[in-house]
DNA sequence: GCAAAAGTGTTAATGCTACACCCATGT
DNA sequence: ACATGGGTGTAGCATTAACACTTTTGC
């Protein structure tokens, strides 16, 4: 038998097959503290709970096509650094049927929020709270504005699990910060961010020296204005692979 | 409409769907080189050549209970450490249907293969080649036992390289070293097994100090037998949150 | 000039590397 | 006795944490 008769005997619909889904966990540092953006469900299940912007994957679409759509379509973002997190898979994580997600995570400035949450009404910027400090990763809770937990629907709480690990096991290795913070940044802003994800203070003139060694930070000579203090210089990230002088 | 009338209206076979597949690497130290278990594809695509165990998941059945079961009926293995890798989608990756296949890792002691291997006469133990050092990867090249490159299907030399980087990279500060030795073994083994897989030597003592101040080794008393010099003493892993003395 | 935060220098502690040495076993 | 690898002690090096200090701006 050679291969084109085997395609033609092939039947793929002979089992039945899950459904493939692609769940957001878009992720920013607001006021020094990690948040994430929600939707709120207008359908079953699930009604009127938040979730993490989704979708399902269409047929002739890859999965990290399907993942920058999503973060178009339902969540109106642009670019960002999108990088695949985990997949679920459990039989029982939906009611409907049989899903399986592959969930993935994002990260955006602060700033690119603003602009989604007025052009849909049906966003939240939900605060994060992380209870545990170290690597082994427990449950994190998404608080609404008044401070009130969000019960959220599925398995999405545990993806917001998972991503904060993944967030704070890359940050001092990788240059995940970065996409958190506008193209332009001081070093302290770095540093707020670093301490927001890693839940601790960390001391100014180690953090300055170690992110100025790595080698990825590109001096502009602009400074900060409108500060009643002295001003702070403006930085740029530089891939360390590409682009040396 | 409530919950119970919209599922009564909810139609999963409005849109076609991917297959959901699960794919392997099995992994181990055989004599100083790290080993993945490929299985000889007797089917098209990719007739006779070599692949990953895998198969599809069943549609009541969750992504780690089928890992487990494809480690059972097609690599012949029993437990072992198993963890989930990453998630390829590309829509070309098989040129049969749309596949979404979920890439999972196992790590086994040496000696685990060596049974599997009697058992089924379509599987191979193939050395790896990692070429290049670091912790930015490239492609990692299977070989034969006589030392020719063997070409793999699908995109599973791709998955071979994701495995080989979670190996390197979760290597000394998880318990992962562990699952690729028997209960019982002595620290040389240990750092045999680590200089493996970084591909590069280590230092003795450095080492033996840093597994031990670690808190994971419990010495058993016993001591290696057959060498003809002084014999090793046998540890034990033993989990450092649960079984504390 | 004062407050506040940016930015820099110096010291202390820590962890790792390297080398040297002793120990136990089979031949 | 000797060769071989297991096991341990000590000194040197590098990295990092901690503290004190100087600099620059707005009020």
């Amino acid at each position: 038998m050679n291969e084109a008769s085997f395609l033609d005997h092939y039947d793929p619909t002979a089992y039945e097959k899950p459904s493939v889904a692609v769940d957001l966990v878009l992720m920013s540092i607001v006021n020094g503290t990690p948040a994430v953006l929600l939707v709120c469900r207008d359908a079953h299940p699930f009604q009127h709970c938040w979730a993490l912007p989704g979708g399902f994957v269409g047929i002739g679409e890859g999965l990290d096509e399907a993942a920058h759509r999503i973060l178009a379509d339902k969540a109106h973002m642009g670019e960002a650094y999108v990088e695949q997190l985990y997949t679920f898979g459990a039989v029982d994580r939906d009611p409907r049927m049989r899903i399986v997600s592959v969930a993935y995570f994002a990260l955006l400035p602060a700033a690119s929020f603003t602009a989604a949450l007025k052009a849909a009404s049906d966003l939240t910027l939900a605060k994060l709270f992380v209870p545990w400090a170290g690597e082994t990763g427990g449950m994190v809770q998404a608080h609404s504005a008044d401070g009130k937990t969000l019960a959220l629907a599925f398995d999405h709480d545990a993806m917001l699990g998972v991503a904060m690990l993944r967030l704070r096991g890359k940050l001092d290795y990788s240059a995940l910060g970065f996409a958190l913070l506008p193209e332009l940044f001081t070093l302290r802003a770095l540093q707020d961010v670093h301490e927001a994800i890693l839940g601790v203070r960390l001391n100014k003139p180690a953090f300055r020296r170690r992110m100025l060694d790595r080698g990825w930070l590109e001096p502009t000579g602009e400074r900060e204005t409108g500060a009643s203090f002295r001003p702070a210089e403006l930085y740029r990230y530089r891939n360390p692979s590409e682009g040396g002088e």
